[in-house]
DNA sequence: CCATATGGGTCAGCCTTGTTGACATAGTTC
DNA sequence: GAACTATGTCAACAAGGCTGACCCATATGG
């Protein structure tokens, strides 16, 4: 082989680099939820239910409205997912306090061990490509990916600003 | 474990990093596919024809069951959006010379238009990441990306001939 | 205090895209 | 000629999106 190249970007910005891109987010994204979906698949939930319970366990007491901001779904395919999550026991409803409309969601027992299981195989993934990656290599995967997010979820893993609970419901002075 | 790090990598391994990794996959993931979404959807198309359409762009003359090991789904699944590609004019059959059970898979001029209009914007969004994020950081995402898929599919992005495993490759001598 | 806006839920129906299972038809191979 | 293989097709089902309509309870502003 030759490999002419000088310099550390021999292909970079060059059309196959971009179908590569294409193809490893695809290939990536399919087999890092296959595992998660297998498990599911024995306790008769989807790929919908891991999410709502990921993102209520990163978000405890989140309202409603504020998940269905992060999920980017109507309310009428969060219920249908939700309802299952509450009458199932993973997830326990009460109403806020400041504002008696809503229900905040929080894991119960049941759901933290669900969600832990659940999200295990992804961490675990991540953590042995990380670990062979390299650190230096995971910079540059975070880098790469913030550049493909947009708007508002693109908050989420800026320096700094990063953690007021994910609402705009925060014209609050109180 | 702790923080032994300083410098660049503050993070690395821990569970916050892995976290931050599963949602930038997840979020990248669902903004990566949704504008070629919003231009099937004006087509009458969805997602699963695109893939259809991209797979048999980068394979010309495929067979139908090597596009199936491709996309991971059954051939029922493929066949309902393979036939509507075929009577639609974007994709043509053909027999196989040496077997003449195949039927070869190849886009037409009109597949092809599509396919390239398909692609553009997610194209778009990987040179506008990559060029933000550096050279470097390109070589990083691509690194972690090839430690997370499995496999089979994981071949198509390893060098030629050689198997090694991930984790070097800056500036490999040659 | 009342009208209206908001948070949340629900019913009903539709679509895409995946799944099984059964079966059909060519063409290849032994 | 039998058996296997590549492909297609019918039928039924499930998950998880969507829209539209309508409801209830609570907040909020005039």
């Amino acid at each position: 082989m030759k490999e002419v190249k000088s310099g550390p970007n021999p292909l970079f910005l060059r059309e196959e680099e971009l179908r590569q891109g294409i193809e490893m987010l695809y290939f990536a994204y399919r087999d890092f939820t296959s595992e998660a979906d297998a498990m599911l698949a024995r306790h008769k939930f989807g790929r919908a239910h891991h999410r709502v319970i990921y993102f209520v366990g990163r978000h405890p007491r989140i309202s409603v409205s504020d998940l269905l901001g992060i999920l980017g779904i109507t309310k009428q395919s969060l219920s249908r997912v939700l309802s299952q999550l509450v009458n199932d026991g993973f997830i326990m409803q009460h109403r806020g306090l400041r504002d008696g409309r809503q229900r905040l969601l929080e894991l119960t027992e049941k759901g933290v061990e669900m969600e832990r299981q659940l999200t295990e195989a992804q961490r675990r993934r991540f953590a042995r490509a990380y670990r062979e990656a390299g650190a230096e290599a995971v910079e540059g995967f975070r880098k790469v990916m913030l550049g493909m997010i947009d708007g508002a979820a693109r908050e989420r893993f800026l320096p700094a600003g990063g953690h007021r609970p994910p609402g705009r419901s925060s014209g609050d002075g109180r």
